[in-house]
Parts: C-alpha cells; structure tokens; sequence
DNA sequence: CCTATATTTTAATATTTCATCAATATTTTA
DNA sequence: TAAAATATTGATGAAATATTAAAATATAGG
C-alpha cells in the first residue's frame, strides 16, 4: 500500500512541484495551504509522513508542528521540515519542536525522495496490521482487541503493545533492555525493573490460561512460549 | 566479557567521576586527556566504545571524532560525545561528525549508563546465538530452550550456561578453575568445588542418556565427550 | 485552558529462586 | 587400607523477580 504524505505548503506552485515529484515515485498526496485544512485532513485521513514549509505565514508552521506532535493520535507521525534557507537555529527550532527530519530549499528531488523513504523506514514498521494468534489468544491491531479463549482482553496501551511483540516475536527470550528497545522505542530511557510492572499487569489481564505464555526466563528476560 | 570503553576528557575530575561510574557498572576503562594519547590507546586496544568530551580545547573533539570515523579500524566503533551545555547546535554538529549519541552535561549516571548499554546492544550483535547440538541434547540460546531426546529440560542460568560451555567446546577436559573462568567469568572468587555442586545438578537435570556426556576426569577437571 | 481520569513510572517491600559453601558420604587409586 | 579426589546433601543468604502503592505524567472532555 502506497504512504500517504500530507503537504502542508502555501505557495501553489511549490506544492504542484512536490506532488508531482512524489506521485512520480508512487506516494499518494494529499495537500493543505493552512493550519485549518491541515488538521482537517490529518482528522479524516491516515496519513503516513507529512512535508510540512517552515516559511508558513504568521508562524504557523512550527505551531502546526506542535499541534501535530501533542495530540494523541497524530504524534507518531513523522515530519519533515522544508526550511527556505539553511538557517541553523530553524533547523535547531524546528528539530525541537518535532520535526524528524528537515530538507532545506532548494532541494534535489532525489534527495528528497530518499529522505522520506528513510524516513519511512524509520518510523513506520506499522505493516504488522494482521491479526496475530498464539495459542488461545488473538490479537487484532485494527480495533486493538485482544481476545482470550471466548472473552475480551481490556490491555492498557503499554500492555498491548508488549503483547503485540511477544505475539510476532514467539519464543524467543528478551531482556527487559531488549524490550525496551523494541516495545517502548530507542532512545527512552526508563529503568528496566518497569519491565517487571507492565509484564505482571499483562499476566494479570490474561486468563490464567493464557498467562502461562508469558514466560520468565530468571537471569534472562522474558519469553512468550508454551 | 566486560565492554572495553575509552574516555577522551581533558578535565581530571571529570575523567575519574565517569571512570568510577563506569566501572562500577562493570565496565572496563581506558583514559585519554588528548588526542594523540587517545589515538595510541585505539591502536593498541580493541575499544568497544568511545565516550568523547567535546569540549576539548582547540576543536579537537571534532577532529577526533572525524579521525576515528575515517580511519578503516576504527571507524565501526560507537562514539557518545558529551557535550557541556545543551547547546542545540553542537550536537548537530556532533552528529554529523560521527558521534552516535551524545549526552548533555551534567547527566545522572544512570542516563549514561543506559545509553552505553543501548548503544553497545545496537552495535553488538549477539554472535553465540546459534542452536548447538550434542548427542541428542539441543540447546537454543535464543529461546533458552534446552531439549534432550524430544523433552524439554529445565535448567537454572548457571546450569545453562555450564551446559552451553561444554556444547560449544565439546571433547577437552577443563579444570575447575578453567570453568569457573571461562563459564563464571573473570576476578570472580568462588570455591572451586562449586563447580561440581552444578555439575552434579546438570547431571540430575538431563536424562540418564544424555547425563553421560558430562563426564569426570579425575585430577583434571571435567569433560563433555561420549 | 483547566480539571478529571487514565496510564506509566518509580520506589519500596515481599517473595522466590538459586548459587554457594561446608559438612558428610562415596569412590578411586596408590 | 589410607589418602585423595569427587559426589551428595542441605542450610543459608544473596540476587532476581513479583507485587504493591504512590508519584509523575499523559490524555480526554468540558
């Protein structure tokens, strides 16, 4: 399926060169002048990665940017910053206020195209939306249900994202830093005994049954097996 | 085997804070207060990863840094630079330079100890995670599983490591105190008749077939062999 | 923007597991 | 058979994990 890019850009004639540079190499564009149309869009649309201009009138870009970064459900996409100039301090600005990436004017296409493929690569491994099964448990990252032999699993978000790894990483054992790494994200720091917190809360929320997948391997970190 | 770290700071007081952070945490230290010790010592040892003060005087943290990346035996290994104040722009700098991470003075020693970890989990891929076999036992250091004629064996985490040892150096006899160096690990004192208390519970563990392996060979140590 | 609510993180405490050691038993061999 | 080496047992304490509760943080609704 091919990403969905939002533009946010004033000028028109910018805006027609972006979306004909990316359609050629097989995104599907959406495109927004302001603030308002912008945050429509990013209500109504899932949107992969968005190209947002810095130059936006009246300091509207890095709010926008901000918008984006403390509301629920938008935080985790992806931004890049087009800056007019290869000003430092908005790029220092821009980095701070969320942005993930930035491309300064005028820029190469190519090197665009493969910013936003990185950048994608990065950020957006969310190709796992198949419903997942192990033993009596299914998980469903659509609706974010988890079912357990008949009856419905309530998980905090925490919770279910370590089930979702556990369930497309069977078997093998990972380290409560391991974990970390790959169910909260790089770069977080948060002590490894939280670890411990989140596996009991999802054991407790499991059937009895089911729980028992959810292995401790002493000296080792933990384990979903059977 | 302890990660070897090197710590280029020209400040003393500095120097021996992270030296005695680092090394209570089980790290193995090496210090530089300049540039051309520092690149003495990366010769002559096999550094796992840099901690770099980029504020040493002249510009040199920089070209340090740029030194390493380009030189073909150095340039793998990760560089965290420590940056004085949070001054935005030095650690984009920092980070086109070379460094992996960087990490903002003051920092708790728990942050730069997680960072460490992160980076050297990163960079360091696991080597001893393939299945090993012998005679019908299987062990997997992924899954920490250990089968031994299709059932599964449950072992504690000195038992599998002991276990993981003899399958991996498998026919020669290793004394006691080779095993309590190789398989405990380095300036650790312990009895060395430990080592038959869990020789014997490896023994207990496996079926009779398999416990014949683990064989002992008076005066010298012990052997797994068939 | 503020407040109520939910969730995450940390810290403190409890519990479990297991490594170690010392004491004793058994085996080996000189 | 005595001496030396190894095997076995069980007690103890240290280390790892589980649990709980409170503080910090994030989120949603008005």
């Amino acid at each position: 399926m091919a990403a969905k890019i939002l533009i946010i850009e004033d000028e028109k004639a910018v805006r027609e060169m972006l979306c004909f540079t990316l359609k050629n190499n097989g995104f599907e564009i959406l495109e927004a002048e302001d603030s308002n149309s912008a945050l429509d869009i990013l209500k109504k649309n899932n949107i992969n990665l968005i190209l947002l201009d810095w130059m936006l009138p009246g300091k509207e870009g890095i709010e926008i940017a901000r918008n984006i970064r403390t509301s629920g459900d938008t935080k985790d996409i992806p931004i890049i910053m087009l800056t007019a100039k290869s000003d430092e301090s908005d790029k220092i600005l821009g980095l701070e206020s969320g942005a993930d990436d930035y491309v300064t004017k005028p820029f190469s296409p190519k090197e665009l195209i493969a910013r936003i493929k990185a950048l994608l690569r990065r950020t957006a491994p969310q190709k796992d939306m198949k419903v997942v099964k192990y033993g009596n448990i299914t998980l469903n990252p659509m609706t974010y249900k988890v079912t357990d032999a008949e009856s419905n699993i309530a998980l905090g978000p925490t919770e279910f994202k370590l089930l979702h790894f556990f369930m497309t990483h069977p078997e093998r054992v990972y380290s409560r830093s391991q974990l970390l790494d790959l169910v909260w994200g790089r770069n977080i720091y948060v002590e490894e005994r939280t670890v411990d917190v989140h596996i009991l809360r999802l054991r407790k929320s499991l059937s009895s049954d089911s729980s028992k997948y959810i292995q401790t391997v002493r000296g080792a970190g933990y384990r979903m097996s059977n």
